[in-house]
DNA sequence: GCCCAGGTGGGTA
DNA sequence: TACCCACATGGG
């Protein structure tokens, strides 16, 4: 069978989830907590340490460079890593307060390849972080190429085992609309799929591509050989 | 108790 | 360039 399409995989995805209405969050500024705080972490854990910002007042740059260093790590602990990404959060909102006072939204004039090395020179700020922000906070039409993407387009048949970053991005954006609604929307309902039946150990039944992938008939297998 | 989650940076060969 | 490893919490 040929490997289905990024848009294929996009139109299936939508239908069978819906549209995810991702990011959520309030501000630009508060997508780009999000996607620090979220590295290699579970959403639910980066709630808890949004929610606890926003008790402190420290969603907005000066809010988290008002804080004491102790104070900012112990807010974000439930995000886990928090010594680490309590520091990428201090350059992040140092860099944000230099470079767009009146917020990220005011960078929406500046070019998005230049925005992008900007981030990205910044320690805490890799691919995927940068290209979340610039995709959800400041609506760049960017593919975010992420773990749960790269995984299930190697499961689909579309890339090639251990695919990078880089080259995964090139390929989803040759195939996919450049339009940061598709997407963003595009990389939200690959992560639900992800979530519920695409992880390290996929779960493959009722998964709504199972009839269109290569790699099912082995995890089925699987299920199939357990004991009733 | 074990595995995993919406990565990144630094060190080593 | 290509691997390793540290970083840490919370939920299934």
């Amino acid at each position: 069978m040929k490997p289905m399409t990024p848009q294929e995989l996009h139109d299936i995805l939508l239908a069978a989830f819906g549209p995810q209405h991702w990011w959520p969050a309030g501000t630009p500024f508060e997508v780009a907590v999000g996607a620090v705080l979220t590295q290699n972490t579970a959403w639910s854990n980066v709630e808890q340490a949004i929610r606890a910002l926003a008790a402190k007042q420290a969603l907005t740059p000066a809010g988290i460079l008002a804080l004491p260093p102790s104070v900012l790590e112990q807010t974000v602990r439930p995000a886990g890593y928090f010594r680490v990404k309590a520091g990428y959060l201090r350059t992040l909102a140092a860099w944000v307060q230099q470079r767009a006072p009146d917020g990220l939204a005011s960078l929406a004039g500046s070019d998005a390849g230049d925005l992008r090395q900007e981030l990205l020179g910044l320690r805490g700020i890799g691919p995927e972080t940068a290209d979340s922000i610039l995709l959800y906070a400041l609506g760049r039409p960017l593919v975010v190429a992420d773990a749960y993407t790269r995984r299930i387009g190697a499961r689909l048949g579309m890339l090639p085992e251990g695919t990078g970053y880089a080259a995964a991005q090139a390929y989803l954006a040759r195939r996919l609309p450049s339009d940061a609604a598709v997407l963003g929307e595009f990389h939200a309902l690959v992560v639900r799929l992800g979530k519920e039946f695409c992880g390290k150990r996929p779960r493959c039944s009722g998964c709504p591509l199972a009839s269109r992938c290569p790699s099912v008939s082995v995890p089925a297998a699987r299920e199939r050989s357990v004991p009733a």
